[in-house]
RNA sequence: GCCGAAGUGGCGGAAUUGGCAGACGCAGCGGACUCAAAAUCCGCCGCCGUCAAAAGCGUGUGGGUUCGAGUCCCACCUUCGGCACCA
């Protein structure tokens, strides 16, 4: 036995070890049920941050536990690696992107192999090699076949920072996700998925997923934000054109004294064109303008509205109503033009007031009549119809569809769902990034290049201009080449994919990592998927997780899949803060775990960030609690040397003692096995194998049982294995195996090792603790009763009062009643 | 404004089905070992009170249900997260 725990020389011995011997590779040709444990890839920024280490120590920990379990377990890992900071640091040091990057990937997978976690690396995957990024551009082809991915002109957020644009779900209270510019708008031709195709699908298919937590499901539901309403058309009185609305509130309909529509409504320009109102209406529009996306989207704005000179007409009852333009209507939703029923909407009601319009109640709670004057504020609760024609006097729910069926009969109305989420944007004007295959002909327009010449290569000899646009779009080379259909002289896309494609599918590609033929067999992908348990940050709820899900939709629709869904559970870990914030380098709060793994070792590391909160919740760092876990290994290491040497006189009586250490020895592993199975709750996990550890020491105190202690050591250690590969594995060959620790089976439960003899009743006196009693396991209520009222204490405390009642609840307590 | 989560010692956090609140760890205090220190081992450690004990109080606040509530119900406060002039 070594005199002392040397961590350094232990963890990289059996990394080595394990590494040769290939204890962690799996294939599909196994008798075993398949379990795919996942962890989000990391982008290769150039170092692990302590919340990389969070995230993996906790998929390890499963992995390691489900293979102990006689599962066969994928647990692989890659690289996310196509994105701007790359491209940043070439423009910023001359460094080419590629180079950049395959040296930070070198040097993070030495510090994640450091941690000693149970990667088969065979199967790494990394988005920015061209046998990756083919297959990321055989997707886009196979999209745009399929009608998925189109082209089209469009207001776009661009980012001034990032000097790109961004999709909807980049932009985070109107700043970039990445960088926080202010976000502006664009007009620009760019690239799109039809995420909206699935809007239906994605958001179904949510109730399927009972394994994710509530909150993400929220969050997503809330971004595809699905309303069920109506689309009501309004004829123009001065001309014979025509504009639709979208409302959820058609029973109001009769109600609506005014509509308003986006500035950018292309109505406005043909109504206001030549008349006397043409010169004010476009000062306003010029002033709204010049609002930032913020300010403009923000509740705070004061509503602002103007009279446009022109009139609608209600459909509904052929009343004539003014048009306005208003500040408030954006022209992306909907249809860009609301009606106005102020009677029964508080932000038409006080919109109304302001401007002195009209305002008509038509709904009331029991269908009596009452007028405007009357009113403080809108009414919106449910009621009865008045002012509505022939729907008075009917619930106004029942007339949301009556309506919008009398108004269908003229071609005036009709049932609309509308969702929240756009189309997904996923051209990007940078470099570092998958080339989208598309070539533009003078003859043929844009024409797919064809799947047998994937990929579209990226060129390497670039250079960079921070000129604010690709510099793909200046290399000749890249730009220029023949039309795939007629052999003309054609120009390529310039622009790349948005990084969050070629992360919707790496979990797929592992199946399969090597295929040059296609993405991945479907045998294998069918084989592995979906995945079990997806570990990563919440942050990526919306982003990530939804397009994700949608990709593994489109490929299931494709046939390359079965599955629809990815991410059968998904575990989102919280942040790793420090003095109260998240750790980052610009406030300077960061703890590198590349210096923790040298001063305590992985296993110290793993253990604190597991020990030290549950995964879901933030993990505050502790520098002097991580000691604790440094000293705690240290004890496990002892134990089992002073176990070890109390064999050699140890001898085979068996008393209460070993009684106990068996019983809590089993009660461990029964705990161990729930915590980490049913709840991941690694920190009470590990509070219970310390608890273990205080046990075995109080036993050697005095006693010396050889089978005991080898059943404890041993119990110890594969409850251990999980949380802390090396230091287990060192100490298992110690006590005597020559095989891997890791290959071993879980500890069963032996259901014998848990029976007492004796419990500790407690006796409460109106709920109150007044005294603790021993007594034999299993007794008859009456026969615990009567002991438990002859008790000294419990009789002085009655005082010769008869209780009323006495409960009690077998091996636990007595409660009595006064 | 709407939706969701959370609130427990000096700190991180336990309490599985309504049944001993504070497991486990950190910090702190005391003891053993040592010439001494470190390391280690043993013990104490919610508040108030007491020589010590007993009693009393105690899981954000106020009510309620129950023999019994951190846990269930009602109302409220605070913090965090998401969505938001979404028609």
């Amino acid at each position: 036995m070594q005199e002392r725990y040397d961590f350094t020389a232990i963890e990289k011995k059996w990394q080595e070890n394990w590494e040769n011997e290939g204890i962690y590779k799996v294939s599909e040709d196994s008798p075993k049920p398949k379990y795919y444990c996942l962890e989000m890839f990391p982008y290769p920024s150039g170092n692990l941050h302590m919340g990389h280490v969070r995230n993996y120590s906790i998929g390890d920990v499963i992995a390691r536990f489900k293979t102990m379990h006689g599962f066969n377990v994928l647990h692989p890992m890659g690289w996310d690696s196509f994105g701007l900071p790359a491209e940043n640091a070439a423009i910023k040091h001359g460094v080419a992107p590629a180079k950049w990057t395959k040296e930070n990937i070198a040097n993070m997978k030495m510090q994640l192999k450091a941690l000693g976690l149970s990667y088969d690396w065979d199967r790494e995957v990394t988005t920015c090699l061209p046998d990756y990024y083919k297959w990321t551009q055989w997707l886009f082809l196979q999209f745009y076949k399929n009608g998925l991915a189109y082209k089209k002109g469009a207001s776009v957020n661009w980012c001034p920072g990032c000097q790109t644009v961004l999709a909807n779900e980049q932009v985070v209270e109107g700043k970039c996700e990445r960088c926080d510019s202010v976000v502006e708008k664009k007009s620009l031709e760019q690239w799109f998925f039809k995420i909206t195709d699935y809007a239906q699908r994605l958001l179904d298919d949510l109730d399927r997923l009972e394994g994710w937590p509530a909150k993400v499901k929220t969050m997503q539901e809330n971004w595809i934000g699905r309303s069920e309403g109506a689309m009501l058309r309004f004829k123009i009185a001065e001309n014979d054109e025509h504009f639709w609305v979208y409302t959820t509130r058609p029973d109001t309909v009769f109600g609506v004294t005014y509509v308003v529509m986006a500035p950018e409504h292309p109505l406005v320009e043909k109504l206001i064109a030549g008349t006397a109102y043409e010169s004010k209406v476009r000062e306003f529009i010029t002033k709204v303008q010049k609002l930032s996306e913020v300010d403009r989207s923000s509740s705070e704005l004061e509503k602002e509205g103007l009279f446009i000179g022109a009139h609608a007409i209600n459909p509904a009852n052929g009343k004539e109503v003014p048009i306005l333009i208003g500040n408030y209507v954006i022209y992306e939703y909907g249809t860009g033009a609301v009606m106005g029923v102020p009677s029964h909407d508080e932000r038409d009601f006080s919109f109304a007031r302001k401007l002195g319009l009209e305002i008509i109640p038509v709904i009331s709670k029991d269908g009596s009549m009452y007028t405007a004057e009357e009113m403080s504020e809108a009414y919106i609760d449910e009621g009865k119809l008045i002012n509505s024609g022939k729907f008075d006097g009917m619930d106004n729910e029942q007339a949301k569809s009556a309506i919008v069926e009398e108004l269908a009969k003229s071609g005036d109305g009709e049932k609309k769902v509308n969702f929240r989420l756009r189309d997904w944007l996923i051209s990007r004007q940078r470099f570092w990034g998958a080339p989208i295959p598309i070539v533009y002909c003078e003859h043929c327009g844009a024409v797919p290049v064809p799947e047998d010449q994937l990929p579209v290569l990226l060129p390497s000899d670039i250079e960079f201009k921070p000129t604010g646009e690709s510099p793909l779009k200046y290399m000749d080379e890249f730009i220029n080449t023949t039309c795939p259909i007629c052999g003309a002289p054609a120009r390529r896309e310039s622009d790349t994919m948005d990084t969050f494609v070629c992360s919707s599918w790496y979990y797929m590609r592992y199946s399969d990592p090597k295929n040059t033929e296609r993405p991945f067999r479907k045998e294998k992908a069918d084989y592995w998927l979906d995945v079990d348990q997806y570990i990563g940050g919440v942050e990526h709820a919306i982003l990530h997780l939804l397009y994700s899900r949608f990709f593994t939709k489109v490929c299931h629709d494709l046939g390359l899949v079965e599955v629809e869904e990815p991410f059968r559970n998904l575990l989102t870990q919280g942040m790793v803060l420090k003095d109260g914030s998240k750790m980052s380098k610009s406030k300077g709060n960061t703890v590198s775990p590349v210096e923790i793994v040298g001063k305590y070792g992985a296993d110290t590391a793993r253990l604190f960030i597991l020990f030290a909160a549950p995964p879901e919740r933030d993990l505050e760092w502790n520098d002097q609690a991580v000691e604790g876990c440094y000293r705690f290994l240290n004890r496990v290491w002892r134990i089992i040397d002073i176990y070890e040497a109390g064999k050699a006189q140890g001898g085979d009586s068996f008393g209460k003692a070993e009684k106990d250490l068996r019983r809590l020895l089993h009660n461990t592993i029964k705990r161990v096995t729930e915590d980490i199975s049913v709840r991941f709750n690694f920190n009470t996990a590990v509070s219970a194998i310390m608890e273990l550890v205080n046990g075995m020491y109080q036993y050697k105190e005095n006693n010396n049982n050889q089978a005991v202690m080898t059943e404890a050591e041993e119990g110890l250690l594969l409850l251990l294995a999980p949380f802390v590969p090396h230091i287990t594995e060192e100490l298992w060959h110690e006590i005597g195996h020559t095989d891997s620790i890791h290959k071993q089976t879980w500890s069963v439960v032996d259901e014998k090792a848990l029976s007492v003899d004796e419990v500790t009743i407690v006796v409460q006196i109106n709920g109150k603790v007044r005294d603790r009693v021993e007594l034999a396991a299993d007794l008859a209520q009456e026969e615990v009763k009567a002991q438990v009222l002859s008790r000294e204490k419990i009789a002085a405390a009655l005082d010769g009062k008869e209780p009323k009642k006495v409960v009690v609840i077998p091996n636990k307590l007595v409660n009595i009643v006064l």
